[in-house]
DNA sequence: TTCATACTTCGATGGTAGTCGAAGCATAGA
DNA sequence: TCTATGCTTCGACTACCATCGAAGTATGAA
């Protein structure tokens, strides 16, 4: 008894719902201020405002001021892999806070995982990449081939840019939705800035949901045939 | 706001340090009763029975009745796959319960992930197998090749009745300790209850940690080099 | 300086959940 | 049948923590 790492800890940060519904909304990968977090979770600002130092010494938020705002966000990465393992979970035993809503197809077809795409766009892009040899399984992480660094070179993501951060730039994420992997990492954050800028999708203001244009969908399934 | 799984349901359940003693206990691989798991949490039975009643409401743990025992167990091989990931968040962070003690070490080496083989062997393991290519990583899963069917098989292991159950037989599971992947699975729960048949490790009574014998760690080195 | 906005800190309150004693079932054995 | 053991249920207590009002701090604008 008393081994091994203390998951208590996590899972008291993560058990109270203001807190689950204030990481869920940094989900979309937005830097949200306190006042808008309070209104996600549907309480005061003095309370948002006690979770919200309680999440930051977890080490579970960063948050960086602004004038006299400040904007908190996931601390890392892993954060929000840790986040999307578990709604996987909870996804897989029914443990829905809500019947399916209008929303739901939106966010099951494509969506924000923190900073990179989900859903089954994100996962069809995964596997699409993977079985044109772009990307390849090497043992545990993912490592981008030759033809893959060409590729996204030719779609405007300057590679070496990438490379040079600390972060890993092909990493895994399972879907709660597809249960299977899409891409994460900062090569996922990269495309999905890309879509955006391209005017092909665009976040959803208030959701985790991203919409396609229409032109931006035939691009998309061009880009990454099925 | 309110969309997706909810998360907050799981993290209140294992948010509270006697459920996550018990789960961390039943981290073990063994079926254990109440009294045994109001033991190791500090508490007593009644309590142990209030909390073990909520995690199985929760889908975390099942129960099978023997004579007047009653025997509580991880739900799913999901659920541990679930807890190790959680753990390896934790100790990524540095949340540890315990500044490291004398079983530390025997813990990182060797030892059971609910029910197979986690640690340094078990990423050792894990890694010879795939070198030898008798594991294959297929996009999201893993698939056992034709020379691992043989393998297996000339270690005793029954492959017709591994691919019976309609659990996969390969599966990933990140170790906390070494940070990699390691061998889940009906084939991982096979292999090591085949090295503890052959007498080549045991479980420590009381403890996650598994103990190989000398004979035993040499046969485990010639089976699979590093 | 003065006012407004954004946020934190303090203090008090209330509800909930973990805790355990006592009593109630159920099973096993004699 | 009686007794012992293992466990659950009930009820009461307590402690903790989320919550919010009120007051305090910081930044920006006028």
């Amino acid at each position: 008894m008393k081994e091994g790492p203390d998951i208590a800890l996590i899972g008291s940060l993560i058990g109270d719902p203001a807190r689950a519904n204030m990481l869920t909304a940094l989900m979309g990968g937005r830097a949200l201020t306190p006042t808008e977090l309070a209104a996600h979770a549907g309480i005061t600002l003095q309370t948002a405002s006690s979770h919200l130092s309680k999440l930051e010494a977890g080490g579970l938020l960063s948050q960086r001021k602004q004038g006299r705002h400040r904007y908190y966000q996931l601390a890392e990465d892993e954060v929000g892999l840790m986040l999307e393992n578990l709604m996987g979970f909870a996804a897989g035993r029914g443990m829905n806070r809500h019947r399916p809503g209008p929303k739901d197809p939106a966010l099951r077809k494509a969506r924000v995982c923190y900073n990179h795409l989900a859903g089954d766009y994100g996962v069809r892009m995964f596997e699409s990449l993977i079985a044109a040899k772009q990307i390849e399984v090497a043992g545990d992480d993912l490592a981008l081939t030759d033809a893959g660094q060409i590729r996204i070179e030719a779609l405007g993501i300057n590679y070496a840019s990438l490379k040079k951060s600390r972060r890993p730039i092909c990493r895994t994420c399972l879907d709660w939705s597809e249960r299977r992997s899409h891409l994460a990492g900062s090569l996922g954050e990269a495309l999905l800035t890309l879509f955006i800028d391209k005017g092909w999708a665009k976040r959803e203001t208030n959701s985790r949901a991203i919409r396609f244009t229409d032109s931006g969908e035939k691009a998309f399934s061009d880009l990454f045939p099925q």
